[in-house]
DNA sequence: CAACAAACGGACCGGGTGGTCAACTTGTTA
DNA sequence: TAACAAGTTGACCACCCGGTCCGTTTGTTG
């Protein structure tokens, strides 16, 4: 059992400071943010960053617990929902609005991440897994594809108007229905490749 | 005109050693490939890269312009081909299957690249445009899909599976087919929000 | 208010980076 | 083969990074 002392109350205003600041900081820099930067638009000093996290890589994964923690609350609601097929989709669309917001897909693959999140990320898999196993029941994707699939195609629509300069912020849509339209029965063809069993 | 002496045989040589190891050293390490590790695994000594890149941006840049070099030799040659619908589904695999093999899609995004590459991939987007054109006539994509709606959705194939570890390398292929049927006349639904006009 | 621990700040450090340069080597050419 | 230009090299530079450390400030508590 951890128990401490609460923190000061002006450590704690600085900790959501650092949080944002940093995630603004990465989402207009990318993996070049440096932490002094970071420090400077929170406006606290240096110190105080490696105080409240360790290391760059514990900044990180503290963002990104935060990030994966919204889909998590997101998907659980959708879960409820009455059309299967419409949560799937929409399920995605917060996925993929979330990251238009902020781009911060770089920091899932960099450094190394805390075990909350490896813990957090495998409630959020067992969440999709969930609402694609109800969609296909309901005939609303096609029967070849998996949790792990979507898990997968998540994101593919930011990514695809990441290269478009000066993009509609809506862009990402278009992406997005393309692709579920290609997870739909629908005129649906044979895969020529197994499913990853895991990610 | 710039007509200069021809280079001297080592010369070429090393040319062609440090763009190959500067292609697999940005492969394995990503952004972070450093000049010296570049130089240490082409054999040579590191002001013998400057020598032939006055910056690291231009290494960059002569390593996108091979690529894309391959793609439009690929493009125009299906161009030719009798089954439209076949011929773009083996442009988009053939550039999924570059990017397999090396993945340096990051290199197109950092850097200032020089105007040589801007002239070779606008040559690529308007083979891209006719692959496109003619699958459209031929009724094998859907009437709403333009020519940069592809050049887009290329290599998101890749970009899917990248988040695998250990992936098959083939994995590429699922996602492939997956976005493909999307691009199907078939059961096509309306697009949410219009084509980007350029990329 | 006194006293103490917690939190802060920023100078500082070692390491690694892209890029320079002048001494040296080598291919080319007459 | 002689002579010169083209090419090579690695030590060197200035810079910036993540991370440390300790003197100082500040919130909390009795």
């Amino acid at each position: 059992m951890t128990s401490t002392r609460p923190l000061r109350a002006d450590a704690v205003r600085n900790r959501q400071l650092l949080l944002a600041a940093a995630a603004d900081e990465f989402a207009e820099r990318g993996m070049d943010a440096s932490v002094a930067d970071i420090a400077r638009r929170a406006g606290v000093g240096k110190g105080t960053v490696f105080r409240h996290f360790a290391t760059k890589d514990d900044l990180i994964a503290a963002i990104v617990l935060d990030r994966i923690d919204e889909l998590n609350t997101a998907g659980e609601r959708l879960l409820e929902a009455a059309d299967p097929g419409a949560a799937l989709l929409e399920f995605l669309t917060v996925a993929a609005h979330q990251r238009q917001q902020r781009d911060l897909s770089f920091l899932h693959e960099a450094g190394e991440l805390s075990a909350e999140v490896t813990r957090v990320r495998e409630q959020m898999y067992n969440t999709v897994q969930k609402l694609v196993d109800r969609a296909r029941e309901h005939r609303a994707v096609r029967a070849d594809v998996t949790g792990t699939d979507i898990i997968l195609l998540m994101c593919a629509p930011n990514y695809v108007t990441s290269y478009v300069p000066d993009a509609p912020p809506d862009l990402w849509q278009r992406y997005l229905a393309i692709i579920f339209d290609g997870l739909r029965p629908e005129g649906a063809h044979p895969l020529p490749h197994p499913p990853p069993s895991t990610v």
